[in-house]
This record gives structure tokens, C-alpha cells and sequence, in this order.
DNA sequence: AAAAATATGTAGACCGATCTATTATGGAGT
DNA sequence: ACTCCATAATAGATCGGTCTACATATTTTT
């Protein structure tokens, strides 16, 4: 692949992702795709083949990439589990408002809308929690349930962002946020 | 209203609440609808004057009552609010795994669609989930930071079941449910 | 090194299907 | 008789996807 097919194709996932995070796989028409990233409708079939599905599919995987690496960045630079927590949803949080309550978790609404209808997506969705999952994890090691609280920190996590983002506030981030100390004691 | 008309419209709420359920606002198409509920077209109109946004907006609400009625039964039953919460994850459990995984949480993939694009929706998944918080703090009077936690476990159910249906698995609910004593001690 | 051949990518018109919504008409219930 | 509601045909827009033509690189051949 050349440098330019290369960068044609980073721009239409750049834009399929940002629509993505704000109205999920239905609010990335097609249309909507190729305005966004200034590229030619042929372009979009001869970069993926598999149409809307690999487009968004290999979007989620990014977006997942993304988010856990600054997971692992947040990890390192934490001296403590609560800690850790307190600035994931911080950080989180911040991303939430700046974006005008637009940008919350990058999969859920996909993970939603495909989890009954397509398998494909679904399975991508569920791959980026489990890495995420595994990140957990890892910060939390020595802890007895390590594996339970891991999960339980995810869904804490994207409960608080889901509710942030419908009530257009931080309060349930924030709310979460005061109470992640008696959990991680 | 007749007795004819308020069955077609009960009808066709339920067909949507079902549909919504599986797929969200774009999972329920005006076309299902109508076949699933066997109710003709124009009949819609006739009943949802504001539409499909006024018909799936009926179903948010609708859901959320029962999904709130059944909150206050379980907490009634309920020695405290450990096993509470504990009696609403293996509910929606049974729920989610029984109906093949399709059903998780009505209100949250279309919260997500319609967050940042359909204002009236938002305003309804808004309310519901606010209605859900009042239950939750109700049976949590007399705790210091009733309010936080309430927050707290709503935001845990829903991450939950988000896992849950996307991971096609019990066990973060599960999870969930083991570590929630810690929580509520 | 010049020319020819091939691969890579752009560009937009176009297709059938599906979407929500509207309309006109006819029948059922009271 | 008059309201309430059912019914289907249809409109107009948008959807994802396909197609052909063209332009630009890159390699091969001479």
C-alpha cells in the first residue's frame, strides 16, 4: 500500500470512529463517512473490501487500542489502585465534557446495537473489553478476587460513563469517583 | 379511545419495546413493527402522531416503569440492601440469558443512540434513569452517601449487563455479585 | 534512460432495497 | 349518522453497495 492509499484509509477510520463514539454503527452512514474524511465513495470498497462492517469493525479495534493504551499510561503513574480508578474516570470525564457529552465509551453503543444482530462486531466488541479487562487485571495483582474486581472496575467504569452521558453531567463519574476508596481498600 | 384502538396501540408498543430491546432505535424499524405486531401502517400515524420518535419514546418510559416496578418488588423482598442488589443482578440475569441474550437493559442502547442527536429521547432515557436512582436511594436511607451509592450501583448494573450481553456471559454480573458485600457492608 | 505495461488508487454516477411519513378510502362500532 | 380506526398504495429520502472510467504511481522491458 502506497502513502497515500495509506493515509486515505486513516482518514476514513479517523472519521468513521469520531462518528462512531457519537451515534454508533447507525450514525456512521456511509455518506456521513465519506463527507467527514473528504474521500471518494470507490475509495471506501477498495480499501475495505468488506464494507460498513470492516470499516467499523476494524474502527472499534482502534478505538479499543487507544483507550487501553492510555489505560496503561494511566496505570504506570499511579501509585495505588483507587488511585488508578480516580483518574481513569477523571480522565474519562474530561474527555466526556470537552467533547460536548459526545464522546463517552467508543464501543458500548456498537457493543449494544450489535450484540443480538451481528456476530462479527459483537465479537470485536467483546475482544477490546477483554483487553481491557486484562489491563485491569494486571494492576491489580497480589490483590485476592483480582479477576472479580477487574470486571467489576470495568463495569463501574461504563455503567458511570453511560449515566454521565444521558444525564449530560459528570456527577455520576464524580459520584463513582468518592466511593472507589471503600472498594479498593 | 376504544377498546380496539387501545389494543393496536398496545400493540404496537410492545412490538417496539421488544424490538428496541434486541436492537435499539435503529434495530426497530418502522416495517418490523408493524409486522410484528400486525397492525397496518397508517394505524401508526393514526395512534403516534409524533411518529416514530413519539413511539419509541412511549416504549422508553414504558419499559422503565416496569423495569421500576420490578425494583421496588425485589427491594420490598429484600432483608438488605446486599441481598437487594444482589436479588436485581440474578433477575436480570435469568432475564438476559433466558431471552438468548438479547435482552439486557431496554432503555440503554437507545440512551446511547440518541445521547448526543434526538434530544426528546435523550430527555427520556434521562428520566428513566433518574426514576431508577430514586428506587435505589429509597432503599438505602439511613446510609451515609445514600445518594453516591445509588449512583454507584446503578452504574454497576448497567456496566454489568453492557458486559454481560456483550460478552454473551453471566459471570460479569457474577462477578458483580460476589464483590458486592465489600461494597455494602 | 525512455517507453511500455501493470498495479494502485481516485472519482462519482448509479442500483435496488429500505427507511419514515403521508394520503385517500372504506369499514366497524356506538 | 358520525366518530373511530383499519388498510394499503405511495411518496420521497437515504441506506449500503456496485460499477465503470479515469488518473497516478511503480515496475518491466527495451
Amino acid at each position: 500500500m502506497g502513502v497515500k492509499g495509506a493515509e486515505t484509509r486513516d482518514r476514513m477510520l479517523d472519521a468513521t470512529q469520531e462518528l462512531i463514539e457519537t451515534g454508533g454503527y447507525f450514525g456512521a452512514g456511509l455518506n456521513q463517512v465519506i463527507a467527514a474524511s473528504g474521500t471518494p465513495r470507490g475509495s471506501l470498497y477498495f480499501h475495505f473490501p468488506g464494507g460498513k462492517d470492516q470499516l467499523v469493525g476494524e474502527s472499534v479495534r482502534r478505538a479499543g487500542r487507544t483507550i487501553g493504551d492510555a489505560l496503561e499510561g494511566l496505570a504506570d503513574s499511579s501509585a495505588s489502585a483507587a488511585e488508578f480508578v480516580d483518574a481513569v474516570l477523571r480522565s474519562l470525564g474530561d474527555r466526556l465534557e470537552e467533547s460536548g457529552w459526545r464522546k463517552g465509551c467508543p464501543v458500548a453503543t456498537v457493543a449494544l446495537e450489535t450484540a443480538s444482530t451481528n456476530d462479527p462486531l459483537q465479537e470485536a466488541c467483546s475482544e477490546v473489553y477483554a483487553s481491557w479487562e486484562a489491563t485491569l487485571r494486571a494492576r491489580l495483582t497480589g490483590r485476592p478476587d483480582a479477576d472479580d474486581l477487574a470486571v467489576l472496575i470495568l463495569a463501574l467504569v461504563e455503567g458511570a460513563l453511560l449515566l454521565a452521558r444521558t444525564h449530560r453531567s459528570r456527577e455520576p463519574l464524580d459520584g463513582v469517583a468518592r466511593q472507589i476508596g471503600v472498594l479498593l481498600r
